[in-house]
DNA sequence: GGCATGTTGGAACGCTGTTCCAGTCGTGTC
DNA sequence: GACACGACTGGAACAGCGTTCCAACATGCC
């Protein structure tokens, strides 16, 4: 153990997990998800690659570390509200910007789900659809429809803001596809192509909103 | 061009962009995402990795390439039904099974969303939407929410069979997921810990369409 | 002081995607 | 028939990655 002697830390800061993980965060969060090497890591912690795995054992166990912090806190600013319907939408909103936030999230949430960060989305869903009045045997359904719908849209929308570099406005994104989907076959996009010119005025936020109310109002058409 | 004089091909079969592409969905269904490298790839097909770089960008192309043919068959698949209801759960379970046989596809499409195949889907799913009578206006999130549910449910099903070597039988895994869900902390995780039981006897494929009928039952309510 | 233990960081390994380029093949032109 | 040219091939080489290894260091205990 690398304890002070006095009130100093060993060297600048000691080394520790937390540190680590605070470290990859801003790497990934600035560089995006290719900015995260052990290399870079190390440099930004002024040690060496070897340090690091004294700490941490893998990479994939970094990008679990990584993102179950960036939900902890996600999930800890999420006010409760008196109804569980507008707790529900507040939770669905603040995982949503959390991702949108820090898309790589999104990403590591789909490759490996069950691990903490998705638990506890679940846990806090699901007091909420109880809270509904949702019988015992429907609620690990309704939950969990609700989980996949808002991390799988949440990483949608996450890996569009994740191909194109910052500079790009949002709205020029909206005009350059839409206008893409209005040449699209006529034979075989109809659907798409008629709906194009809805996409110009799409708001992420609140199609995403939309969703969640369809699924609670199928919830409660069913109750 | 390697055009044929006769009928026989210049060696063995010449190299295409297609001949490629079939090679690398062998290699990603038989080995898993991180067995398609571009030397296994050549090695595969006879030949050096610089060759197959003359029919393709990048790798990035070769798995947008390889995803969107696996779509295409599967939405060639889907038969139509009596009703738009019943299309839309059709075309839900092909996309669904598909990820399933080809796990890698759940974690490309979450990757770059929009590319042909996910506008393929979108456009499949809208077209019934239409069907069902949603008003104009909000057939573009009723779509959308459909098909975000569907490729987030797949993906995250997928992700599931992806940690796991092949051996490993699917109860088991539920088995041990559901004693982990039950060890979690009595205060922090209380619904958790009370539907972990329900896990146990969880089908994945039922409660994905579970979900779908859901979100139906909620453009219904909503008509 | 000297030893054991916990921690560090740099060198090295095997692998990856990608680039480069010297060579081959089939064909069109004189 | 010779030649040249563009399409195509495939192996060598490069930079960078995650990971391992290990000689050196710091510190607490006897």
């Amino acid at each position: 153990m690398a304890k002070a002697k006095r009130g100093s830390e060993r060297r600048e800061e000691a080394l520790s997990r937390e540190r680590i993980v605070d470290a990859a965060i801003e790497l990934l969060d600035t560089e995006g998800e290719n900015g995260l090497t052990f290399r870079a890591l190390a440099t930004r912690l002024a040690t060496g690659p070897g340090a690091i795995y004294w700490h941490i054992a893998n990479k994939s166990e970094l990008l679990v570390a990584a993102s179950d912090a960036v939900v902890a806190r996600a999930m800890a600013d999420v006010a409760a509200h008196a109804t569980a319907r507008k707790t529900i939408r507040s939770i669905a909103v603040g995982v949503f910007e959390a991702i949108d936030a820090h898309p790589w999230v999104g990403a590591q949430l789909s490759r490996g789900p069950w691990q903490t960060a998705t638990l506890q989305i679940f846990e806090r869903i699901g007091r909420q659809v109880q809270a509904l009045g949702v019988p015992d045997g429907a609620q690990f359904t309704a939950a969990s429809a609700l989980v996949s719908y808002i991390l799988g849209v949440s990483d949608q929308n996450a890996a569009n803001g994740r191909l194109l570099e910052p500079a790009v406005d949002r709205a020029d994104f909206l005009e350059t596809e839409s206008a893409r989907w209005k040449e699209l076959d006529a034979h075989e996009y109809p659907f798409t192509r008629k709906v194009a010119t809805q996409l110009r005025k799409h708001d992420d936020r609140a199609e995403f909103l939309a969703g969640i109310d369809l699924i609670l109002a199928g919830i409660a058409a069913s109750l």
